[in-house]
RNA sequence: GCCCUGGUAGUAUAGCGGCCCAGUAUGCGGCGCUGUCACCGCCGUGACCCGGGUUCAAAUCCCGGCCAGGGCGCCA
């Protein structure tokens, strides 16, 4: 069959669903595709096949065709004609004439893939290929490729550059967020954090970058948003502002979001993801105005603390959607974020809610200012000793800021725990699979 | 790292000292059904996390273990 020219040519266009004259009526037709659910009667039987991530039916008639074999999670290959009929899901079915099998499930599946009772998150991360079977992750996770696409096209076409910036680094830290340490051959390295450090020195060279990439906390966080491994979007960009690069942002987010809702509304409705309010300009609060806001409504609340997920909650449930908090204390950031005077800093988080998506500002370009920086936050500059280097050799004014993916993800989805919009998660208990 | 909660058929759950050799839904096996769409109907199958204790009596109460879920903190 494989040899058949018409079935290569058709693997190679990515469709399993093959109709020599189209999707007519009394057209001929095969498919390959997963079994989803049977559905037996009498005379005939209904069967739901995936294909290529999309449902066909397919219908027997001859009950010699109904194997034992033929089970949900059953890999099949079948040939028959088309017929075009309002009954069935897409419009069309298949009426097979002959089926093949071709592979068949050796065990009971843990769960059923169809069933309403979705079980525990933890057993379906046990068995994650089976669970990235059910309907609505194919689309969750169709969502999640799509998102990506369009942050790629956005930024592509404000003349960014996507780079890749290496995820093995020997400086220990820029401060914040534990390490994963590891052996690189006889020394001691890490698994990056972030590629922020990189980022800003690429500034230097290519003016606009972006990466989307992974980046490594070892910290002990048990909570519904945190990771080991993250996805992160970084953007990194030569004389940017902090409104510019706010307004970036925030574009960004929108174009995402309207593109998401224009050309994937379908998929979107499916998954019952919440549909998002972009049609006014995000809020943008400064660090002390929210200060105030806590004392007022909340609890007390010292000027130059930081603000707790609580607070978070608090003020993000009473603005509502996306927000900007922006000029944080100084001695809450870390050593690069450029000084708006002697407490405060040019910098941002975009919020969603309570939930902190996305962190940024401008940066310090001068090698003198970065030095106070480091000591500032108590690192040695021994240790950034080729970063620092960078900076005697032109460095533009710049700014950036990192967007957590998955975070995002759980926005746009409507999930509760940011393992639902991860393939497979990696968190402080989770190492497998 | 600290605190709280929970573990009942494959899955999701009810029961919270005796009405329970554990109920329901779904799955699985069988039979019936002319078009279904989580098809439907009937029959069958299958479970109280592990170890100790209290009690005439424990799925239910107590202690320990293991596993899981959530909150705080850290962090993004």
């Amino acid at each position: 069959m494989v040899n058949d020219n018409k079935l290569v040519y058709s693997y190679l266009r990515g469709k399993m669903l093959i109709a020599q004259d189209g999707i007519n009526e009394g057209s001929e037709a095969e498919v390959y595709g997963w079994v989803l659910s049977i559905r037996e009667q009498k005379t005939l039987s209904f069967v739901i096949v995936y294909e290529n991530r999309k449902q066909v039916q397919i219908v027997i008639k001859d009950k010699k065709l109904m194997t034992s074999q033929l089970k949900q999670n059953s890999v099949i290959w079948a040939k028959g004609t088309i017929k075009i009929t309002d009954k069935a899901p897409n419009g069309f079915e298949i009426h097979v004439r002959s089926l093949k099998v071709l592979s068949k499930p050796k065990k009971l599946p843990p769960f059923n893939i169809m069933s309403t009772d979705i079980p525990a998150l933890d057993l379906r991360l046990d068995y994650r290929a089976l669970d990235l079977r059910r309907p609505y992750n194919i689309n969750l996770f169709t969502l999640r490729s799509k998102t990506l696409q369009y942050f790629r096209e956005y930024l592509t076409s404000k003349n960014f550059l996507e780079v890749q910036t290496p995820k093995i680094i020997a400086t220990a830290s820029e401060g914040g967020a534990a390490l994963f340490p590891l052996m690189y051959y006889d020394k001691q390295a890490f698994l990056a954090q972030s590629p922020q450090l990189y980022k800003e020195e690429l500034t230097m060279s290519f003016e606009r970058v972006f990466e989307i990439g992974p980046i490594f906390r070892a910290e002990p966080s048990r909570t519904l948003k945190h990771l080991s491994e993250a996805i992160s979007l970084d953007v990194e960009a030569a004389f940017l502002k902090n409104d510019d690069l706010m307004n970036l942002l925030e574009d960004m987010i929108k174009y995402v979001l309207n593109k998401l809702y224009e050309k994937d509304g379908e998929t979107v409705k499916k998954i019952k993801a919440p549909l998002l309010d972009i049609s006014k300009k995000f809020p943008r609060y400064s660090y002390s105005d929210v200060v105030k806001w806590i004392n007022k409504n909340v609890e007390e609340l010292q000027e130059g603390e930081d603000l707790s997920s609580k607070h978070l909650e608090a003020f993000g449930e009473n603005v509502g959607g996306f927000y900007f908090i922006k000029d944080w204390p100084l001695k809450l950031k870390p050593f690069y974020i450029q000084p708006l005077d002697k407490d405060y800093s040019s910098s941002f988080d975009l919020m969603y809610k309570g939930l902190e998506l996305s962190s940024g500002g401008e940066r310090v370009h001068d090698p003198t200012l970065l030095r106070k920086g480091l000591k500032r936050t108590g690192l040695s500059a021994k240790g950034f000793k080729y970063h620092l280097e960078v900076y005697n050799y032109g460095m533009p004014p710049h700014g950036g800021f990192g967007l957590g993916v998955d975070r995002f993800m759980m926005v746009v989805t409507g999930a509760e725990n940011i393992r639902e919009v991860v393939l497979y998660p990696r968190d402080v208990r989770r190492l497998v699979p």
